[in-house]
DNA sequence: TAGGTCTGATACAGACCTGTCTCATCACCA
DNA sequence: TGGTGATGAGACAGGTCTGTATCAGACCTA
C-alpha cells in the first residue's frame, strides 16, 4: 500500500506540518514575510529543513499556504458568529467587536493579508491573490448582511465597501495602538453609513 | 573656508544625496522595503556605494529620510490645496479627490507609510515612527477642518478618525484594483458622516 | 525481521545582504 | 598650480538568504 503525499490538502493533515504553518504564522505576523528567514522558521518549529521543503514548494508556496489556512479560520469564526446572531440587524456590529477584541490581543500586529499585499503588490503574484481572497470575502459577506436587512443592491455595493474600508482603517490604527479610538469612530460611522442607507 | 557637511539639512541639499533618496522612494515603493537591497538603489541612482553611506548612516536612515521627504511634500501639497479653497466646506472632498488622482497614477503601488508599518511593525522603531507622523498628521488636519465646519470637538475626533480610516481603507482597495469604487463609496460615506455629525 | 517512509542533523552551493576600505580621479578654489 | 573634498569603482568581510544533498536513525507495518 504505497501512498504518496497527496498534492494540496492530505484528508489527514499531518502535523509536522501543521506545526510548521503555525509557527511561520506567528513569525510572519511579528516580523514581516521578507525579515523572516527559513533558517528562523525551522529552528522555532524544531524542524528540519528539508521537513519543511517536504511540504512545502517554496518559502513562497509557504506563505500562500499560511495566508490560506489563515483565511479558512477567518471563514469558519465568521460563519459560527453568523449561526449565532438570530437577525441580520447586529451582525456588522458583532464583527466591529469582533475586531476590537481582536485588536486587544497581545499577539496583535497588524492584518497578515494587508501586510502581504505590502510585501508582495505585484497583481497575480500568488501571495497577493491569496490576500486578495480574504479582502474580498469579507466584503461579499457585508453585503449579503446588508441585504438581509433590506438594503438595495447598488446601496449595498457603496456601503459595504465603505464598511470594508472602516475596518481596514481601524486595523492600520489598531496597529499604531488606536485600536480604541478606530473602533469607536468605526461603530459610529457603520451607524451613519447605515442609517443614510436605509433612509432612501 | 572649510565647510563639512552640515548634519540633516543643508540648506542647499546635495544633488546626489536628493538623487538618491528619490531613487530608493522609488524602489521601495515598487518591491518594498526588505526586498529592495542597497546594491540596487545605488545602481538605479548610478551612485557609489560609499557616495551613498556618507551621506546616509545606514539603509535604516535612508529609509526614514525617504519617509521624512515624502512626508514634507505631502505636507506642502496639503497646505497648497488648502490655502486654493476658500470655504472648508468641500476641503475633505478635494483632499478625497486627490487620493483618487493619486490611486489612477501609473506609477502608484500603495501607501509608503502604510508599508512601512507594515515592515517594521515595532513601537519606537525610527521608521515605524516616521510612518505613524504622516498618520497623525493628516488625521489632525482633518480634525481642523470639521472644526472649521462648526462641528464639535469631541464629534470632530470621532469624524476624523472615522475619516482616516476610510481614506486608509480606500488606499488599501486601491492596491487591490479597486480605487474607483473605493473613492465612490468613501465619498459618500464622508458626506453621510458629515451629516449626522452636524445633525447633532 | 525486513523494507519503506519520515525525520533530524548538517554540510554545502550560490547568491545576496549590509557596511567598510582603498585608491584613482574629478572639480573647484585659493 | 597645488590642495581639498566629493565621487566612482571595486574589492572585501562577515553574515544571511533560499534551496539541495547526504546520511544516520526512528518508526511503522507487513
Amino acid at each position: 500500500m504505497v501512498h504518496f503525499m497527496s498534492s494540496e490538502q492530505t484528508p489527514q493533515t499531518s502535523s509536522k506540518r501543521q506545526h510548521i504553518v503555525e509557527t511561520a504564522y506567528r513569525l510572519f505576523t511579528q516580523d514581516g514575510f521578507h525579515a523572516t528567514g527559513i533558517d528562523r522558521i525551522i529552528a522555532e518549529a524544531q524542524v528540519a529543513k528539508m521537513t519543511m521543503y517536504r511540504h512545502f514548494p517554496s518559502k513562497e508556496g509557504l506563505i500562500v499556504e499560511v495566508l490560506d489556512e489563515r483565511f479558512r479560520r477567518f471563514e469558519e469564526q465568521l460563519d459560527r458568529m453568523a449561526a449565532l446572531s438570530k437577525q441580520p440587524e447586529g451582525m456588522i456590529d458583532d464583527i466591529i467587536e469582533w475586531y476590537g477584541r481582536w485588536f486587544n490581543r497581545a499577539d496583535f500586529n497588524g492584518c497578515l493579508f494587508a501586510h502581504a499585499l505590502a510585501e508582495y503588490s505585484s497583481p497575480g503574484h500568488p501571495v497577493f491573490e491569496a490576500a486578495v481572497r480574504q479582502k474580498e470575502s469579507l466584503r461579499r459577506r457585508i453585503v449579503d448582511i446588508l441585504a438581509k436587512q433590506r438594503m438595495s443592491g447598488t446601496e449595498a455595493e457603496t456601503a459595504s465597501t465603505a464598511i470594508l474600508m472602516l475596518i481596514e482603517g481601524a486595523t492600520l490604527m489598531a496597529e499604531m495602538g488606536q485600536g480604541g479610538k478606530a473602533i469607536d469612530a468605526a461603530r459610529k460611522a457603520v451607524s451613519d453609513i447605515i442609517a443614510a442607507g436605509s433612509r432612501t
